[in-house]
DNA sequence: CATCAAAGTGCATTATACAGCTCTTTTTTA
DNA sequence: TAAAAAAGAGCTGTATAATGCACTTTGATG
């Protein structure tokens, strides 16, 4: 996906801040099972979703100027 | 919402570059209705359709850390 | 003012995100 | 290594996002 990246960084954010999955449903206010989904790389979350998990780790999403492909 | 900002972004960042709402879904492959709605502020898009508009705008979704509420 | 392009809206349909429940798998820890 | 905790997955109902179509509104430009 485009947004893989995004993901594994709410999901390193969480870890790194030893919430657990339950926790950290708890309290964004998103169902168990979502969050679950989210991190498990399946789906296509909302914005709303997003930024309630995001928000919760002291994070927003934004948009930046794409950066110049470095892969070759 | 939460996200009000990103939106007035992605609808500046096309008003900037000239490029019409049904140019933009087309080269996004979104449906127009779908980015009338989404720059209009209506409903929550999802992560893919976010992701499909900026790419083709030149920018990319992030993450970055909270900025400290400067309102008061 | 008339015309045209771009943007916004109502309605209906289809696809799918959200959510809870239950169960399995993986990871942690005592 | 056994038990407990955390994470992941199948099934399912409900809510809503995505879409197309037709129409209205707004903003230029002749």
């Amino acid at each position: 996906m485009h947004f893989d990246g995004l993901i594994k960084q709410l999901k390193q954010r969480r870890e790194m801040l030893n919430v657990t999955q339950e926790a950290l449903a708890d309290m964004a206010g998103v169902g168990l099972r979502t969050l679950k989904q989210v991190e498990s790389g399946k789906g296509n979350a909302t914005l709303l979703t997003i930024s309630k998990l995001a928000d919760v780790l002291g994070l927003e999403l934004c948009l930046q100027v794409k950066k110049i492909n470095t892969n070759l």
